[in-house]
DNA sequence: TTGTATGCGTTATCAT
DNA sequence: ATGATAACGCATACAA
């Protein structure tokens, strides 16, 4: 009734248990100590008894689960959908398997996972936000597995770890002077973020650059929630206003399409009257109508990435810090246009 | 240096292994037989050494991991994220962890998520496609998780386990009614599956209801693969044909979306032009311009549903099959309008 | 109320 | 080439 165990294929088979193991796990100290013909009766045995070894055994003896640890923020914007598709691409090559939580904006969450890590129910984490830090809690939590050398890789720069860059800020600037290149004056940002310092990479680049350009104009920086719901409110009573911007910047391609149609819903046109820039560059962007100008931290890659430096740490625990910058770019496309007359 | 244990708790509290246990675990047979004073120092010891317990060797040792695999065929379709959200909403508050697999059409893949089932890596397994069906390989190993009782939920009908059905085939009906009633005579489907039988319930209602209606034209339905550019393709190829379909249906949102831009691409305007009808209501098709009409089956409450079931089966092995089935329902938009003149 | 002993399934180390 | 034995860390029936 029971799932058979090593002791029951060693019985049907006539050997002892250990003799199993060498038969599963293959050549032991260079030498192949089993005999062909036990070999087979052994295999038949496992055939026969329908055996699988017990992960959970082997996790406890040999330490390691083969399983890493995601923490992505939401699994409703596409964008971290696609950096896990990366990350979980790279990790099943390697062999391993991916607990998956998505915060949801909620701290609690994050703890959670953490203390698991601390509990080894994997061997290895990546965490792409910094919503943790916050929490005296998973700050503690977090130090104990530094102290441990449990491998994490984030994306950001918070905790001194293993860590993988992807800012925006460079590329923001650049964005800034596009537009204005293009005869805006009056730009605008929808800043919708979980929590404030989320999206500083975007918001603190932007106003420096139009501070310099003497065109900073505070109150064309609207914030709100993360959710579609709320971009779409903020975006149009940003657009509602008398002296509207004539561009606007969206903290990613999600509320980007959000402000699009409310937009729509004001009777304007972009990019005619208002230019729309998102970030994220998720694959959607690209086929709507008008088709979004947006920056891109390639997402996917980025995944993939990730695991790598992971890996590199599992493997090798003694590694120095390891640090990987991605460039980001703007991919101009149909959404931002010449300023209106 | 190492993590500590019961063991290391346990003399640091000047008690035995078993009290450690005992003040985690509260009472055991109804008593709590710990005095304060010791639960004061154990809890003290626990505290000061940042002990935690092994989950390997509980697992081991009680046989469950607390871990479910999720298995869903795309992380780059909003529609499979959504569900997966409301799986690990539910999840979550009921104390498991998920293991996530995007088979990302990969048969492989989901032959080894099988496996770790069978080996006890986790203690239910929820599978959102019906790719596996096809191996043999797989097929064996689902008939010795099934002999076993192993917890199974899939969303569909293929293999006899628990499952929740959420099939399109009456609403398709429904949508091929309306668009008739709209005045569109030429109804086209853009069909692009991963593999020919994972939209079946959507091409052959609407097939049946054409020949009912003595309207269907086998030239107007295409067949493509799942990624946005080949539903691009697809669309325009389709829409540039001399006698194109008045009205379509896409297999997804996500390829609605794609088609709407071919549209957009051949100057066709929607609906004026052109009626675009989608499949699952993710998030997105009610901000698009114009705002897309689709099928929804509630992908979000969907999940936390199959994971009721599962904790269901999970809590009590015995119980008679599990079968719900959900409504899905037509939400009309902007992308349908009546039938060009 | 607390300590002792045993088992979970695997693997590594020793003998044989 | 093979078999016995001891860990891994925890939980629990039972004895003290």
């Amino acid at each position: 009734m029971n799932r058979p165990t090593q002791v029951d294929v060693a019985q049907r088979a006539g050997v002892s248990r250990a003799t199993v193991s060498y038969v599963l796990n293959g050549l032991t100290a260079g030498r192949v100590p089993i005999s062909d013909e036990t070999r087979q009766r052994v295999l038949e045995a496992i055939e026969a008894l329908g055996y699988e070894p017990d992960a959970r055994a082997q996790a406890l003896r040999s330490g390691s689960t083969n399983t890493i640890g995601l923490i992505i923020p939401d699994l409703n914007n596409p964008h971290f959908c696609e950096y896990a598709s990366g990350v979980e691409d790279a990790a099943r090559t390697a062999g391993y398997h991916i607990l998956l939580s998505s915060t949801s904006l909620n701290e609690k969450n994050a703890v959670n996972i953490f203390k698991d890590l601390a509990r080894r129910r994997f061997d290895g984490l990546i965490i792409t936000n910094s919503l943790i830090l916050e929490s005296v809690e998973a700050q503690a939590t977090l130090e104990q597995i530094r102290k441990r050398g449990l491998p994490v890789v984030e994306v950001g720069d918070c905790y001194g770890v293993d860590a993988i860059f992807a800012d925006y800020r460079q590329v923001t600037k650049e964005v800034v002077a596009y537009l204005l290149s293009l005869g805006h004056r009056r730009l605008g940002f929808v800043y919708g973020v979980g929590s404030h310092e989320l999206g500083l990479d975007r918001l603190e680049p932007f106003q420096e650059q139009l501070a310099a350009a003497a065109a900073c104009e505070p109150e064309l920086i609207v914030e709100c929630g993360p959710t579609m719901e709320e971009g779409y409110r903020a975006a149009r009573q940003l657009l509602a206003s008398p002296n509207r911007p004539t561009a606007i910047l969206v903290i990613n391609d999600l509320l980007a399409i959000s402000a699009m149609r409310a937009a729509a819903d004001l009777g304007l046109r972009v990019p005619a009257d208002l230019s729309v820039v998102g970030y994220d560059d998720i694959p959607i962007a690209s086929f709507l109508v008008p088709r979004l100008t947006s920056v891109s931290k390639d997402a996917y890659s980025s995944g993939r990435k990730s695991f790598e430096i992971l890996q590199a740490r599992m493997d090798n625990p003694d590694l120095p810090r390891q640090v990987l910058r991605l460039p980001a770019k703007l991919i101009v496309r149909e959404s931002t246009g010449p300023a209106p007359a």
